[in-house]
DNA sequence: TTGAAAGCGCTAACAA
DNA sequence: TTGTTAGCGCTTTCAA
């Protein structure tokens, strides 16, 4: 910022005509005769005039921006989100900034009030595991600022929202390890305050139920923090050591399948023979990392793409215009290889 | 950005002062006057205000941003980078707007106007595979904007950087091979135009020279393009069906690792018995995708750090400093497990 | 100790 | 068709 920029001052001055003359030949306005709109845009041309998108954005009380809050960029499913955001958000003329909360509550509050403080036109949010209280994201919606969630949703907010089918997705691959023949099937669930994890065991649930086999609650273990596959070891061997162990298991998320395979592979057990496997896989060439496992596919992209898209049209509608809120639902999708498959 | 926002203005006009008063009394100036100072902060904490920071960029000019230029975020490695650079740059109270070249050229270079126009104060770059001009880069140091090259540096432009000590790292995978006892070392080259990759290749060759061995060409091949592990196979193919195949190999980059390790595989070739490997990997968790693959762990976080630190302490500089390039070395750590060790 | 005024770069209503 | 003026929110000289 430093080298100072050439302003529509200067073009002006060296024109003989005033900055609102430029201003108005810049931006091709009807009133402006073919010959000063030919001088200017060819001096313009000329000494690289750049508009101040800064000077800009206090005009017009709009900054062009809009803020993300992700709870880890270190992780596939992640940031193929902003790979989507940023696809939808520079077609359309609007910068990025992006803050990770780590999964931390704290960082999330700090994180939106920073955002909101650099006046950000409007916010992507998907909440931390940590988070309980969510009146850092309500504050911002009476306040105006339009807001999206996306994945990880907050229905106390009332806003927009992308979301996977996390039911269909637990249905899905619970209804895949029955298609094998599996019985005892086991659920590692993420924290139940996450409304995705709570969802995906509904549809491990209602699967059991449509094909008449038992909810045992012996089976199902919630995995309430999970930075690392520890946890996920931990629950997965007191599965394995049950009275009675169960013949498979539909991991939550990516942390607790790697948990689950690392435990079976100590063990020696062979997957689809001793035991079957569903998980939500999110590292990056699973092609080479478990050919055994069967992985649930999330469309993140597609959800970044979404999530942006909604934003930009909350924040682009008519001050008069009211937007109700909308919900996207995607779809996952089963990745099943021949090696994990039985029979 | 609606709902309009408490200004200093109002502040003043309920106190019946003017808005310099309060523009000084909110920054502690010691020329005023402790009773209007304290009505002024408790008025202006019950409002709630928030300085406008858009209008102190133009007023300071200067955003209090940083804009990062990334080849690829969906990439263990680039996404750990990012983690350091904000880690830095919020603790210095500067956001961060992140670019993604995707590996392309003309990404990247739309990308550097688009942040210079966002006014940010200063700009960390990682070059893409594919740039071979760097007119982009030197245009913006010409007009003064603070700039640090990480990782994949341009040392045609004349700014700091922070590399990771590459040759370093060639000469310690390809000796950690020899050490074990291989003799015929096959190096998987990424795309000699990378600086990084022409280094690893000198610290291969080094290695090879100071323990006696011979550099023989037909054991180097470049992987010139690697959007996916397909082209890192087929060169893996072609070592192993050399008269006389290499008995290790030592991979350029997560890719080539990726494509050596499936074809090994898929040759039903066991490490480190048939074969050893060294390989740059940087999926997420290593613990399980490969257990005999040697993995060369490169210091992201730090990287990021170190690279925002040096970008800030550019552009705090006063006017008149001079501030001399510096270049800011990482070395790499080697991983090595026992399954992947011989002997 | 405080206020008035100017200005950062741009745009838009109003005047000419 | 073009210029003048005011103002977005803030800071800072200069004057009181």
């Amino acid at each position: 910022m430093k080298g100072s920029q050439v302003t529509i001052k200067d073009i002006a001055k060296a024109l003989g005509v005033s900055a609102s003359t430029v201003s108005r030949a810049l931006k091709d306005h009807p009133d402006i005769s073919p010959e000063t709109k030919k001088a200017v845009t060819e001096l313009a041309e000329k000494l690289n005039y750049q508009p101040n998108s800064i000077a800009l954005s206090l005009r017009q009380k709009k900054s062009n921006t809009i803020g993300v809050i992700i709870p880890e960029l270190v992780h596939f499913f992640f940031s193929t989100v902003i790979n989507g955001i940023e696809d939808v958000a520079y077609a359309a003329g609007y910068s990025v900034i992006v803050s990770q909360s780590n999964e931390s509550y704290e960082r999330e509050v700090v994180d939106t009030k920073a955002l909101f403080n650099n006046r950000v036109d409007g916010i992507l949010a998907s909440v931390s595991r940590e988070t309980k209280n969510y009146d850092h994201f309500q504050s911002l919606v009476n306040r105006g600022i339009p807001m999206v969630f996306y994945d990880r949703i907050c229905s106390a907010v009332n806003c927009s929202q992308v979301i996977i089918d996390d039911f269909d997705a637990g249905y899905q691959s619970t209804k895949h390890l029955i298609d094998q023949g599996y019985k005892r099937i086991a659920h590692i669930s993420g924290p139940l305050s996450l409304l995705l994890s709570a969802q995906r065991l509904e549809g491990y649930k209602k699967a059991l139920e449509d094909h008449g086999l038992p909810v045992v609650e012996e089976l199902i273990v919630e995995e309430t923090e999970s930075k690392d596959e520890r946890v996920a070891k931990e629950l997965t061997n007191k599965l394995l050591d049950l009275p009675t162990p169960p013949d498979a298991i539909f991991a939550n998320n990516d942390v607790a399948a790697l948990g689950a395979m690392l435990v079976i592979k100590e063990r020696g057990l062979k997957i689809p023979d001793n035991i079957g496997v569903v998980g939500f896989s999110n590292w990056r060439f699973t092609s080479l990392t478990e050919p055994a496992l069967t992985t649930i596919d999330q469309p993140g992209f597609q959800m970044g793409q979404e999530a942006a898209r909604l934003l930009i049209k909350e924040i682009e509608a008519k001050e008069d215009e009211v937007i109700e809120p909308e919900t996207v639902v995607l779809k996952t999708s089963l990745i099943v290889r021949k090696s994990s498959v039985r029979n």
